[in-house]
DNA sequence: CTAAATCATCGACAACATCGATATAACGGC
DNA sequence: GCCGTTATATCGATGTTGTCGATGATTTAG
């Protein structure tokens, strides 16, 4: 394989037209220059240049693989200053997978603030709910993810999942119910029908209910956090959604009671042990503020 | 400047997916291809891979990066191939200068050998008088140059000529003279009018006229041999004309009688001092085995 | 839990890029 | 024609670094 700093030589012996000059132009010794040219020469069995008075003139030859060297140089600097590029957040695409509720909440907010500090950044948003994005990490098909677990459940493998924020759950009933007073007994509910939120929640349901004492009765499920919304707002039962979904779209017809220790933690979640990507860690430092500014 | 060999690396190992399959590929130890891809992450500042079990997986910077540069080795692979080939007489291009009536006798025959010789080599032909030549030679205009001197010419500056052949000299008279026997004698024609072959031969017929005892009456001038034979067959006058332009056209209507010691040098003319390309050297070869064969 | 596989690290050696000093050659002016 | 100037080539010395073998750390598979 041809060195490249030879060509570089090359190129610039023919930029300059002197060795001294082509020497001078890359900060190099004029001895420096005269070695490589040489033993370009001799690497590649070719005639190359050809002495005329006190210069060098490049033959046909030479001046080719000048030409063709040119181009290569500028291809390698091309690949360099596109990396640095990437490196110093001036540019570069990051893929984020998030579940349905922060891609309508968390998310916005974060690519806000992500353009105003690097403009140059883009961000592809993927909706995945949180296996999946996990998944997809794994497969290289996204690069960080925001996801969220409930109390005890073990993260997935080969991931890193920092939590960013708790998210509280919430009962949430038809308009026409009685709030009341203090906190909610989900006891309160045992005769009533009840909707699952999504699909994840379902387990997270049953195991609070059976703390208090009973099992839902479930007439209806459903991923969408808007038509559970409306599901429980004809009075068709009632349901726990997680703070988010219900930042994320809030029927006027339904009330929401916190439900007192019930909670998901949200996660932002990347692949594999630090150090990330410079813009993998400006994505999830943004993820992170604004998370974190929504605890309230 | 990123170092090539490191790129090096990094595309054999998303070739491969492996450090280690990726040394084997590339004939070098793993320790080496580890050592290339860790000074490539700390020479510009990026992260470029992630450890993933006992394997390593390349972080989109890494990919972009490996498809420029799986790019640029191919284009530097493109450069050698491209320069071997020319060094091997596969391909290459030559720019010979020749004086007209060699471009007509000597360059067809050369063409001939070369073909068979070198199928891979391309000739371009440029029409050029010997002082034209020469300057071309050194413009970088031509590569190898066909040019001829009359005895106690010196040869042109920077240039290295190389006779290849004696062409003798003939008078050209009208068909309807006698030859006569034995050697000519230009004084027999001192009253004839006479016509100059090319603008350079001027000076040489003036020469031999002049050894002869007497001052040619130049009644026309003309570079063109065939258009000079034409004033001669037409009994205009008589002329001096190097074998070669009688070789490349005979006016039957005209009668050639060698000159005694009368003769030019047909030279093949380099720039500058060996070595030349091989593509040069084999031109030259050809052009001196076509003029040593038409020695007779 | 053991064995195989993979990458990282370390120390050592050889190769070579680079430089300063100097030799050699060519141009320009007087 | 001689001499200062301007080129490149060469040489010896030195510091850098590419490369390897051996070894350690970690993970996967059986």
């Amino acid at each position: 394989m041809i060195d490249v700093r030879r060509l570089e030589a090359l190129v610039a012996l023919r930029r300059t037209g002197t060795v001294s000059a082509a020497a001078a132009q890359l900060h190099y010794g004029q001895p420096t220059i005269s070695h490589h040219l040489r033993r370009l020469e001799v690497e590649t069995g070719s005639v190359l240049l050809q002495r005329v008075g006190r210069g060098l003139r490049l033959t046909p030859d030479g001046e080719r693989l000048a030409r063709r060297g040119e181009e290569i140089l500028a291809l390698l600097a091309r690949a360099e200053a596109e990396l640095t590029a990437s490196t110093s957040l001036q540019a570069g695409q990051v893929r984020l997978a998030a579940f349905p509720s922060a891609a309508a909440t968390l998310v916005p907010a974060a690519v806000a603030l992500l353009v105003e500090r690097h403009p140059g950044l883009g961000l592809d948003l993927i909706e995945a709910e949180p296996p999946e994005a996990a998944a997809m990490l794994r497969a290289g098909t996204a690069d960080i993810a925001l996801t969220f677990a409930y109390p005890g459940q073990a993260e997935p493998d080969g991931v890193t999942a920092v939590t960013v924020h708790e998210d509280a759950l919430y009962l949430v009933a038809p308009g026409s119910l009685d709030p009341g007073a203090g906190p909610v007994d989900l006891a309160r509910f045992a005769d009533t029908r009840w909707v699952t939120g999504c699909e994840r929640c379902r387990s997270e349901l049953l195991a609070l209910c059976s703390k208090a004492g009973f099992e839902p009765r479930i007439a209806y499920a459903s991923d969408d956090y808007v038509a559970v919304q409306s599901l429980v707002a004809s009075g068709l039962g009632v349901t726990v959604l997680p703070g988010l979904a219900l930042r994320a779209h809030r029927n006027p017809d339904v009330v929401r009671l916190p439900v007192p220790g019930a909670a998901r933690r949200i996660q932002v979640t990347t692949y594999g042990a630090p150090p990330h990507p410079a813009s993998v860690d400006a994505v999830a430092a943004v993820l992170t503020e604004v998370a974190g500014a929504s605890e309230s």
